[in-house]
RNA sequence: CUUUGGAGCCAAGCGUUCGCUCCGUUGUUCUUUUUUAUCGGGGCGAAAGCCUCACGGAAUUUCGGAGAGGAAAGUCCGGACGUCAUAGGGCAGGAUUCCUCGCGAAAGCGAGGGCGUCUCGUUUCAAUGCGAGGCGACGGAUAGCGCCGCAGAAAAUAGGUAGCCUUUUUUGUUCCGCAAUUGCAGGACUUUGAAGGUCAUAGUGAAAAGGUGGGGUAAGAGCCCACCGCCGUUUCGAGUAAUCGAUCGGGCAUGGCAAGCCCAAUCCGACGCAAGACAAAAUAGGGGGCCGGGUUGCCCGCCCAUAAAGCUCCGGGUAUGUCGCGUCUCUUGAAAAAGGGGCCUGCGCUAAUGCACUCGAGAUAAAUGAACGCGUCUUCUAAAAGCUUCGGUUUUCAGAAGAACAGAAUCCGGCUUAUCGGCUCCAAAGCUAG
RNA sequence: AGCCUCGUGGUGUAAUGGUAGCACUAUGGAUUCUGGUUCCAUCUGUCGGGGUUCGAGUCCCUGCGAGGCUG
């Protein structure tokens, strides 16, 4: 299990109570990019053992095309990254207009940003056994 | 060969690594019950319950298969399908509109023809005729209502402002005749007013009440005539028809606008998959209104209900899952559902019925992606070489940028809009060579 | 996804098919020692395209944009 980097619907937000109380109660990080909030769960919830995540993009991003290649660049970044974040984390990520113009490795150093700035690392976990995983 | 137009087709390729959705398949683990409904088999047990196994479900895993479009878009039309306790009638509302034929379930599309209009060429003094091309939501303006600003005399059953003409009145000039300084009578011109005739003429306008020529008249006028145009339930002929031609009649009545209201003919029940069905959860029945409610916006009619319910508003609660999600048929099954086959498309074989291959998405915060590499095309920049009529043009190499419009959401048929390019065919024009 | 409504200066809002107005704002000027108030003048517009009509803000077709409803 440990060598592939999945992304399971498990792994996935797909309630709408989920996504008003994640962003009303949750941490936020703006930039022009993407606002992302973050909320740790509470340890009650056992079944979960991987962070989650839901993506939100509006129609003023773009057309669908464009909508549809910003979510699936944020869920490529989120499925590349997942070990290096906190397991009891649910993120929430509205998409802003100019996300569109912007490259997957602007995406990526800005959501990585926000993972830091937010305090989503996991802490237990290397740079050594990332790039072990990767080998 | 180039350019333009039309029609049709495709929607940039290959490889590696990782990833997503669905289906089938191989294992593993968990579950087989709390609520609702009478609900699998076996064992233990008085019961509650416990253990175990199958079907099924969930998670994960092996292998294999499939996985966005010509417009998926806009939601402009038409259907399928579902619901509304039937869908009947009338009114209202909406859609369509030259004729014929073909395709189609319908919308719609195509071909041909007719008519109108515009442009070009040609003919004619001109009107007009002929030819080519474009455009036309192209039924009806003698069914009715309404509108036609400004300008202009007048804008719609014609009327009469100027002007013209006749009669009469007044003023003046002049001519002629008679008597002879002056007067009388008459004619012509002019001026003022009145009555009448008339609309040819009018600095307008999108449009001026048939046009041109001639006769006629006091002046004029379809008042009359010729030609052209117009109208007609005249007749004849051609054509399936729209319509056209000839003839006869009518002196002309009938301005334009129906993408103003409207009239005629034909058609349309309403709402839309967030339609709706099933299951579960929650509320534990609050407060106000209607006595009826539903069926189409309204009426009739119909259906349900008759004092309990129903409907509606406010407040509170829940807002989750499955089906609907190609379609038909067969088998299994009580049912739900599962499985198989056909329908569709292309190609091959057979004389034919047929046979074989393939049969192509069902996501639901919404699946096709990410990274790297190779090659192709276009544009730009820089360099080298060849040809040159010194304007340029061709080839090679390097670098950079770009490779469209755009993402299924119940399905299908059209219409419209967006779109980098490539290929095939047809037509026209130009250039070069034979 | 389905359905509905609306687009007029910078803003809000009028206009039976017949010269596109009103108010606020902005700019300039006058008044004042200065500013405000007041007065005068100016600027700025029918969402784009096509059609019907003599003439479209209006009527018709088509696109674009904005807003809303339906679980």
């Amino acid at each position: 299990m440990a060598s592939r980097f999945r992304l399971r619907p498990a792994q996935r937000l797909r309630r709408n109570a989920d996504f008003v109380t994640i962003r009303r109660s949750g941490k936020p990080y703006r930039c022009s990019f993407f606002a992302l909030y973050s909320k740790i769960r509470k340890s009650e919830d056992l079944e979960l053992t991987m962070a989650r995540i839901g993506i939100s993009a509006s129609k003023r991003v773009g057309n669908a095309v464009e909508r549809n290649l910003v979510k699936r660049r944020f869920r490529e970044i989120f499925r590349l990254s997942q070990h290096r974040i906190e397991p009891k984390a649910d993120i929430v990520i509205s998409i802003r207009a100019p996300a569109v113009e912007a490259s997957y490795e602007e995406l990526e150093q800005r959501f990585k940003h926000a993972l830091k700035y937010n305090g989503l690392l996991r802490q237990s976990q290397t740079p050594s056994a990332r790039r072990r995983r990767e080998g």
